[in-house]
DNA sequence: TCTCAATGAGACACTGATGTCTCATTTGAG
DNA sequence: CTCAAATGAGACATCAGTGTCTCATTGAGA
C-alpha cells in the first residue's frame, strides 16, 4: 500500500529525461500513482525536482565511492567512475538540462562536493603525469559531465548502441578521436 | 523604428540560455521591446523557439561552410569547425536543452543535414586513417555537440576562461586527456 | 511639415497547470 | 475479521503565462 518514493522518483526521472515539460499528472501516471498521492509525497513540482536532485547527487557520490576514485592509476579510476556512473546518466541528463537548479542564489552543495572529488581525480592524474596539463581539471570535469549526458541522450534516441556507453565516454575522454600508432 | 528580428533573437537566446523558463515578458524586456511587439514578430512562444532553432541551424551551417569541413586533413577541419562554431555555442546550448524540439513527430531537417556533414567529416577522418575506428562517427558527432554545450555553459558560469573555448573543445575531442610522450 | 505605419503601455479574457479538498475504496496490520 | 491508514478519483479555486485588443505616442519618409 505504501508508495515507494524511490520507485516514483525513478519513473519521474525516466519520463522527465525525455520530456522535461511533463505535467505533474503525466508524472503521476508514469509512476503508476494518482496525482493526489504524488502531491502527498512531494509538495509541488519544485519539491519533486529537488528530490530528484538529491537522488542524483546520492547516486553519483555512491558511484564515486564504488569506483574508489582515489586509488590506483587515474586513468583506471576514470574508467571505473564512468562505468559506475552509467546507471545515473539518465537522471544526470535531466538535471543537466534543469538549469533552473543552478540559477538560484545557492546551488545544492552536493554538486560542490562531487565536483571537488572529480576535479581532485583529474588533478591527481596531472600531478602523476598521466594527464596532460594544458586542459584544466575543471574543464575535464565539465567535459566528463557533458559526455555522460551526450551519451545518455544518444542512447535514449537510439543513435548509438547502449552497450557502448562506457567505452564511448571513456575512450573519447581519455584518448580522443585521433588515431595513435602503436 | 523597425524592429531588428535578428537582434531580438540574439537577446532571447542570450536570456533563454541562462533561464530556459523565462517568460515572454522577460524575453521582451531583455530584447528591449514590448511584449506586444514581441508577439507581433513571433506569434507565440513556440514560434520564437522555432525561429531560434532556424537561426541556430543557419549559423551552424554557415560555420561548417566557412570551415570548409571537406577540405584538408580531417583534424584541421575539426579545429576550424569548432572555431567557427564558437559564436553559436550559446544558442546551441539552449536548443540542446530544449528537447521539446526533438520529441515531436518530426524534427527540423536542418539538424539532419548538419549531422550528415559532421558525420561525413569524422567518417572521412577514419577512412584516411586520421581518426580511430572504434568510436563511431555518430558518437563523435554527438560528443562534439556535447562538448560545445559543456564549454559554453562552463564559460557562462565562469568556471573556465572564455579564451580557452576553442582549444578546450578541440584538444579534448581530438587528443583526449591522457598525456602523450612526444 | 505632414502622414502613416510601427511601437509601447495597459487592460482583458482564456487557457493550462497546480495545489487542495472530499469521499469512496483498497490494503495491510492486529 | 476489523479497523485504521493510505490511495484513487474527481471536483474546485487559484494563479501564472499567454494571446489579443485598444489607444496614445513615436519616428521615419514623402
Amino acid at each position: 500500500m505504501a508508495v515507494d518514493r524511490e520507485q516514483v522518483l525513478r519513473a519521474a526521472a525516466s519520463l522527465l529525461m525525455r520530456k522535461s515539460s511533463a505535467t505533474m499528472d503525466e508524472v503521476a501516471r508514469a509512476a503508476g500513482i494518482s496525482r493526489a498521492t504524488l502531491n502527498r509525497q512531494f509538495a509541488g513540482r519544485d519539491a519533486l525536482v529537488r528530490a530528484l536532485e538529491e537522488l542524483g547527487i546520492a547516486e553519483c557520490e555512491a558511484a564515486a565511492a564504488r569506483a574508489a576514485v582515489d586509488d590506483g592509476p587515474a586513468a583506471d579510476a576514470v574508467r571505473r567512475l564512468v562505468r559506475e556512473l552509467e546507471p545515473a546518466a539518465g537522471l544526470l541528463a535531466f538535471l543537466y538540462s534543469e538549469n533552473q537548479l543552478f540559477e538560484g542564489d545557492e546551488q545544492n552543495e552536493g554538486w560542490t562536493r562531487l565536483d571537488a572529488r572529480v576535479v581532485a581525480l583529474f588533478r591527481r592524474g596531472q600531478e602523476v603525469g598521466e594527464f596532460r596539463i594544458d586542459l584544466s581539471p575543471v574543464w575535464l570535469t565539465e567535459a566528463l559531465y557533458g559526455l555522460l549526458v551526450s551519451a545518455a541522450w544518444a542512447i535514449c534516441e537510439g543513435r548509438v548502441a547502449p552497450n557502448d556507453f562506457s567505452s564511448n565516454v571513456t575512450e573519447l575522454l581519455l584518448g580522443g578521436a585521433v588515431r595513435r600508432e602503436k
